[in-house]
DNA sequence: GAGATATGTCAACAAGGCTGACCCATTTTG
DNA sequence: CAAAATGGGTCAGCCTTGTTGACATATCTC
């Protein structure tokens, strides 16, 4: 109760890092945003049981249609078993469906089902409503450079797979393959 | 029968929101530059068997020195016994004192340790690296343009929160608040 | 003194990460 | 062709961090 005080642990009362090089208010606000970014869909998710993983599957699925299981886990950076859990709901609950791999037996590619596309729109729209006010509030002709922004926030190594997925305001994916 | 492109499942194969007015993006990239933002504390944390929960109470200890249980909790949004958990142990190695409070003695004021502040400091620092790094790729102007953003991301209710925290740089120590 | 409030704590549960071990089918290689 | 490597699936168990619900204790307020 009283000894917490006791030798070498005296409390430092003065702010934090008032004039140390620290981003401190750009850390926070990077948690508020995200933490707020993520609580919408998490709301819808809730009716079907799903949750944050169930989500950022079914996104990438839909944003690569046909993308492979090993692909999609090197997207999400997570490992095999993590992904099965949550990928075996989705496929059960007909929001996603798996092909065998047309060259490679082996492989699964993973597309989502109608009722999967769906779902994915439902959970995207309030954040792209979230964004839209925020650039709104921010001035709307910066979006390019919050873009900008946000993928130096990434690691170097990483921004490659950014770039390799689809422009959302253009092309598809589904065509040929570049090499073979 | 036991292919899952059964009756009604048939995998659509064109990209995600082609022309709909998705902020995909934006989504992506908020969500992998979080990812890589968390990843740099998560490393230093490992070393003393702390988790992410950790850093964001030493964080906020830090930033607002002497701010009670529930303040905390208030700023966190979980619930006691989460809190408990962590702060038990931030409490336990030393890096986080607990001070009766002054007027109502019920109260709890939490001010970090030397040894705290210093383990907030080193994780505060790749991430304000990462954040510099990513300014200086974008504009080093445009500080103030992706904190207006990301502040305007947060629940409305919240940001009175945010406004709370102390300024980390400059003064408003003579003179108002510079607006937001 | 009674009741509200701030905090702490016990117990149980869930989500979603992780590792390790193994299996099966298929492709690649020697 | 046989053997090894690869893509994928699965079982089992562990960890962190969130959740509820129920209480205990100290202190403040009326």
């Amino acid at each position: 109760m009283n000894r917490h005080e006791a030798a070498g642990e005296q409390p430092i009362r003065t702010a934090f890092a008032v004039g140390d090089d620290l981003e401190l208010d750009l850390i926070e606000l990077l948690f508020f945003a995200y933490r707020d970014f993520t609580s919408d869909p998490d709301q819808i998710l809730s009716v079907d049981g799903f949750g944050r993983a169930h989500h950022r599957v079914l996104h990438f699925v839909n944003r690569m249609p046909g993308l492979t299981v090993a692909e999609l886990l090197d997207v999400l950076k997570i490992t095999k078993q993590s992904l099965a859990r949550v990928l075996k709901q989705l496929i059960d609950t007909g929001h996603i469906v798996q092909v065998q791999g047309p060259k490679d037996r082996r492989q699964r590619e993973l597309y989502p089902t109608a009722k999967g596309r769906e779902l994915a729109f439902a959970l995207a729209l309030p954040q792209s409503r979230r964004i839209r006010a925020a650039l709104r509030e921010t001035g709307e002709d910066r979006r390019e450079v919050i873009g900008r922004f946000l993928k130096a926030m990434v690691d170097p190594e990483l921004r490659a797979q950014i770039d390799r997925l689809p422009d959302s305001r253009s092309s598809e994916r589904d065509g040929e393959p570049s090499d073979d």
